[in-house]
DNA sequence: CTAATGACGACAC
DNA sequence: CGTGTCGCCATTA
């Protein structure tokens, strides 16, 4: 899923969360990247991309250091502050994106 | 089995 | 709009 954010654009773990029907496990989307950190297989993920729901990069000072702000910024992504993105501006929802829409995920 | 915790979220104040 | 609470689900102690 992570893997499908567009460049240039972020969402929330709430919004991963709801899409895949699971509304209520937003830390469970957090769990599952965090799975990700020590797995080769993912190691590519753009899980800079990921932020909470106040667009707060709050993986940054958890485990990439400062990798995430810069790549993001790198992107284009506009920061509002030290570490939060402007979300209402670039936040992606999988739902209004037709590339990804027919993507079945039951 | 119970308690605590987390890359979180919604809601009440 | 910052802070406090409670809910969530999987994992760990």
């Amino acid at each position: 899923m992570v893997a499908q954010i567009p460049y240039g654009r972020v969402t929330t773990y709430g919004t991963i969360a709801a899409y895949l029907g699971a509304k209520r496990s937003a830390r469970m989307v957090g769990w599952a990247l965090n799975a990700t950190r020590d797995n080769p297989e993912y190691g590519h993920l753009p899980c800079h991309r990921v932020v909470n729901r106040n667009g707060e990069v709050t993986g940054e000072r958890y485990f990439m250091g400062d990798i995430m702000c810069e790549r993001l910024k790198q992107e284009g992504i506009v920061f509002i502050d030290e570490n939060t993105v402007d979300l209402v501006k670039f936040i992606w929802d999988p739902s209004r994106d037709s590339n990804f829409k027919n993507e079945s995920f039951d």
